[in-house]
This record gives C-alpha cells, sequence and structure tokens, in this order.
DNA sequence: GCCGTTTTCGGCCCGACTGTTTTCAGTCG
C-alpha cells in the first residue's frame, strides 16, 4: 500500500507552502488529505483504479492529479519543484521543535543554511540574535529544539505499552494535589504510538500542583511553567509531558478538546457552528452563556450524540454514527474472558503452568490457551512431539485442580519455508486449537505460505499476521488484504497481538479484516504472568477497530474453539 | 486547494504560551 508514502508528499507539499508563506487554507487543504489517506483502510492505489478517489472528502481535482501522478510515477513534479527552492535538509529541519517556517525562511533568507550543522552555527552568531523578531531566548529555544529533534529521532514516537505505565505513575503523584485528573491525548485515545502526553486535571490550588509537578523525582528537564499549562520532559524515554489545570465546570470541555483527536475535534466545531455555538476547551457557548463543560457526556448531549468511546474520536465517521444513533456497541476492557496465545516455561516462558493459571482466575478469565512453540523454533526452545505430550499431560493435571477454567492445549506452531506445518496433521489434532505463526522467512512467500496454512483444517489462528515490532522491524513483505480474503474464506482468525512492541495487527487492518467479516482473536504472547496484563492495549486496538464483541472469539465464542473443526 | 439543500465566491477551528514587542507574530496542539 502507497497510503503513507503519497501522504508524506503531501504533508511535504504543505510544508514547503507553509515555508513559503502560502494561504494557510491550502497548506491545510494538503494536510487534510494527507492525515485522512494515512488513516483509511483502503489502499489508494485501488480506489484511484477504480475511480474513487473523488470520494474521499478533501480530494478535489489538484490533489487527484498529484496523487495520480504519483502512482504512475513514483514522485509528484510540483514536490519536486518546489523542493529545489528550499534548503537542502529543509524536510528534516522542519521537524526540530521551536522553529517553524517562518523562522527558518527568516534563517535562509539571511544565511543560506543548508543544514542542520550550518543552522547551528548560525545560531552563535551575533546577527542572529539582532534580526526582527529573533532575541536570546528564542535562540536558546531553537538551540533546544535541535537537542530534543536529535535524541529524539532514534526513537520519536513511542508504543502505548511503554508510556502507559510512565503516565500511570505521574498521575499517582499527582493525585495528591489534584482533584479530577486524567491523561489525554493520544494516549486516552489508545493509540498504538504516542507522542507528547497530555495530563488534564483540577484542583484548589493551582500553584502547588504546577509546584510539585515540576519537581516530579523522574523529571529530565522543565519546558514550561504557566499557570495554566506546565510542560516537562522525564528521564522515562525522553518522554515530554504537558499538564494543564482547568476549572472544575471547564473539565469535561477541556477533556473532550484535548483527548482530540484534532480532526475529530474540527468536525465537532464545525457542527457547532452549524447549530450558532462555539465550542472550545472552557465549554459549549451559546453567545456569553456556557450551557455545557462539566462533563464530556453533556457535550456530546447537545450535539445530540452519545458519549464517543476515545478510541473511536479519529473522524473515521464516529460522528456522523453517534449522531445517527449508530454507533458501535464496541468491546469493552472486561469483556475479554480470556487470552489465546501464553508461553509457558515448557518452551521460552518463565512462568509455570500453575502460575499461569492462577494468574488467569484472579484476572477473572473463562479460559486460557497456552501456546508453546514448536519444535523448529529451537532458539525459542520449541517442544519436539514428545515434550508437547508431556506438557499436554502436565495441563491435564493442573486442569483437574482449576476446574473453575478452561485450559487449551494449545500451540503456536511454525509456518515452516514450504507453508507445511511444523507438526504433522495427527499431532495437531491431538491439540484443542492451533495458532500458526512465521518465525523464519520473513520475505519468503509468506503471502503463500500463510495461505496454505489457513487451508490447514487445523490451524485456527494467524498469529502476529504482519510480523512487525513498532520499534525496530518493518514486518513482513506480505499481502494482508489477500491473507484477510483467505482467513474470511478458510474461517481462520487472525490475531490481534497485544504484546506491547508488536500491536499485529494494527487497528487499520483489524479494520478491514471486520470488513471480510474475519473472526478476530487476542492473545498478549505473554512470556510470563505480568505480560498478561498486555491484554488491555490488544483490546484497545479491537476498539479502535471498531470492533464488537461478537467479532472476538475472546468473549463468547471461545467455547467453539477448534472453530475450524467444530463446523 | 476544496467546498456548497440558501453559496461557483468567500469562507475554511481556535486559544494559549512565548518572546519580542508596545499591540503582535510565531509556534504548538
Amino acid at each position: 500500500m502507497k497510503n503513507s508514502e503519497i501522504a508524506d508528499v503531501l504533508d511535504g507539499i504543505a510544508d514547503v507552502l507553509e515555508f513559503e508563506g502560502d494561504n494557510v487554507f491550502k497548506i491545510n487543504a494538503y494536510r487534510k488529505v494527507a492525515r485522512r489517506i494515512r488513516e483509511i483502510p483502503e489502499d489508494i492505489e485501488q480506489l484511484y483504479q477504480s475511480g474513487q478517489l473523488s470520494k474521499i472528502p478533501g480530494i478535489g481535482k489538484n490533489i487527484a492529479e498529484h496523487i495520480e501522478e504519483y502512482l504512475k510515477t513514483g514522485s509528484i513534479s510540483k514536490y519536486r519543484e518546489l523542493l529545489s527552492r528550499v534548503p537542502s535538509t529543509f524536510v528534516e529541519m522542519m521537524k526540530i521543535p521551536n522553529l517553524g517556517p517562518k523562522t527558518l525562511k527568516l534563517l535562509y533568507e539571511h544565511f543560506k543554511i543548508q543544514t542542520i550543522e550550518d543552522l547551528k552555527n548560525v545560531l552563535e552568531k551575533p546577527e542572529a540574535i539582532n534580526l526582527p523578531g529573533m532575541g536570546e531566548k528564542k535562540i536558546q529555544n531553537i538551540k533546544n529544539g535541535i537537542q530534543l529533534y536529535l535524541t529524539k529521532r532514534t526513537h520519536q514516537r513511542i508504543s502505548l505499552g511503554i508510556a502507559l505505565p510512565v503516565v500511570d505513575e505521574i498521575v499517582k503523584y499527582m493525585k495528591q494535589v489534584c482533584k479530577d485528573i486524567s491523561p489525554c491525548g493520544s494516549l486516552r485515545r489508545m493509540k498504538e504510538t504516542i507522542g507528547d502526553i497530555d495530563i488534564l486535571c483540577t484542583a484548589d490550588n493551582k500553584d502547588k500542583v504546577v509546584k510539585r509537578f515540576i519537581s516530579y523525582p523522574g523529571v529530565q528537564s522543565i519546558i514550561a511553567e504557566g499557570e495554566t499549562k506546565s510542560s516537562i520532559i522525564v528521564k522515562d524515554h525522553m518522554l515530554q509531558i504537558d499538564l494543564r489545570v482547568v476549572e472544575p465546570e471547564s473539565y469535561g470541555a477541556a477533556l473532550q478538546y484535548f483527548t482530540g483527536s484534532k480532526e475529530h475535534n474540527i468536525k465537532l466545531r464545525t457542527i457547532a457552528k452549524e447549530k450558532g455555538l462555539k465550542i472550545s476547551e472552557y465549554g459549549v457557548f451559546k453567545g456569553e452563556d456556557r450551557i455545557a463543560g462539566k462533563s464530556e457526556e453533556e457535550i456530546y448531549k447537545i450535539f445530540g450524540m452519545p458519549l464517543i468511546p476515545p478510541e473511536l474520536r479519529e473522524d473515521r465517521g464516529e460522528i456522523e454514527a453517534a449522531i445517527a444513533g449508530k454507533l458501535p456497541h464496541i468491546i469493552k476492557y472486561d469483556d475479554v474472558k480470556g487470552d489465546f496465545h501464553i508461553h509457558t516455561n515448557y518452551s521460552d516462558g518463565i512462568s509455570t503452568i500453575e502460575e499461569i493459571v492462577k494468574k488467569a482466575i484472579e484476572m477473572g478469565y473463562q479460559f486460557i490457551g497456552l501456546c508453546d512453540h514448536s519444535q523448529t523454533s529451537k532458539f525459542a526452545g520449541g517442544l519436539n512431539v514428545e515434550r508437547l505430550r508431556e506438557r499436554n499431560k502436565e495441563i491435564d493435571r493442573i486442569a483437574r485442580k482449576y476446574p473453575q477454567i478452561k485450559i487449551f492445549k494449545a500451540a503456536e506452531v511454525d509456518i515452516l519455508g514450504n507453508g507445511e506445518m511444523d507438526y504433522p496433521d495427527e499431532i495437531l489434532a491431538e491439540l484443542d486449537f492451533v495458532i500458526g505463526s512465521i518465525h523464519q522467512g520473513f520475505k519468503k512467500n509468506v503471502t503463500e505460505r500463510m495461505i496454505k496454512a489457513m487451508e490447514n483444517r487445523y490451524v485456527d489462528i494467524i498469529g502476529h499476521p504482519t510480523g512487525r515490532l513498532i520499534s525496530s522491524r518493518e514486518g513482513y513483505e506480505v499481502d494482508i488484504d489477500k491473507v484477510i480474503e483467505y482467513a474470511a474464506k478458510t474461517g481462520t482468525a487472525l490475531e490481534i497481538n497485544a504484546y506491547y512492541d508488536r500491536l499485529d495487527l494494527n487497528d487499520v487492518n483489524a479494520m478491514k479484516a471486520k470488513e471480510k467479516n474475519v473472526m478476530i482473536a487476542i492473545g498478549t504472547d505473554a512470556h510470563n504472568i505480568k505480560m498478561m496484563e498486555y491484554m488491555t492495549l490488544g483490546v484497545a486496538v479491537a476498539r479502535r477497530a471498531w470492533l464488537e464483541k461478537s467479532r472476538l472469539l475472546n468473549c463468547y465464542d471461545w467455547k467453539k474453539m477448534p472453530v475450524k473443526r467444530n463446523k
């Protein structure tokens, strides 16, 4: 799919136009389309071929032509031409915090800077300070921005699973001086990766809040300490945390506003305007009167909508659905009755079967799927047939001790280089269900091998179907659309692997799977009992993909396992 | 650049913070 490539180029065009001081609305038009293309589940190339490009709101004659040119030639002449008018490392320099297009242009025109190195040198010159609008502090801020950019470049956005505990700790720390407190932004929307983090609170003594915040033990540096907004960077992953203190009567409005997404809010504002209302982080206003603001429910109610779950707030049709009363009843965090993918200490996990079972009971589960690796995965302590049977006997023994929970004797079986499974069918038949996973040959006919695996009646689930690692790996060379198509055809479920660095399927692909009526199974891929708690992340992906309970094997349909053999 | 059950022209979300100014521009979210 070329969606993100094209989105990047359109954003690039917007960047240069901004640098040149072009019409802001024109710039926004490009940005809107870029964002939209990045988010839609459909393949932009297919939309183009079926003549449906113009159906995407925001794409008119011009941008449609740009997209067509990109699809045909791999680049856009307008963008090439624009780039020839700016410094050579323009694209990078635009990402430096505190340095916007206007300042960059000012420095470029006076000093002809070409690289970040040039920029650094120029900032040391006394002439720079004397430019109109420049000053000592501004120079220092840009220098800090460069520093931040260079350190952040390697790990720009961070996985939700990393950010959540960091934020939990800060929230706990701040609770002492706050009345209400909640994270907002992409973290509250449970996006798979998080940039900056916003925390919102109310308090009797605002001063106390700011003071406590900037003296948080994990603080690396303080960026701002205003009356309503303070920002710090914490040592933990160099995350930037913004804290806002608001009045109680605006808490709901602020929570709504700062949770975003930006696109969701813009749509909401447009609707407000149509109704002669004004919505801001302070509330919904009719003239001078605040008619809502204390709670989020109140705000959505004004516009004739039920509360939209934060995970859906991406302007992917949720506002229209809410108005029409057709918001789906997406899965809730406690709807999950078990975990399909847990490794025991028989292969490369470190927890015993009994420890896992106890943890599962504590989590309120009705079932768990114990999935150790198969024989070829030697690096992961894969079980040969004999060990597998030993493990299964042990499971039977533990199962008699804990009759309140169903323990599936399952396995994560390698899909081999030729598409065969790593155990013969008669062994697979001894298992309660089978997850088929690719662990080797990431570039070798992955799509065909997965299809062959799905055609096997013992393979119920395809594990981590794209193989991506958020922090470090692109994933397999796989045609995910084709995999989804065959999953539908063969009745095979696809996994949402909830391990924090995988989240695979992601929300966009899970949405596609939903459209084709493919069943989804969430598994944590836990290697110890602590990791079983990553289930939250998997459910978040499902929620963001608009999945209802009926689409997830984890809710009531787990009893149908093994789904294909039981058909 | 896009868009339109009042519009093919005239709109397009809006406020806070910072720093440089002395009323505002740039940046951010």
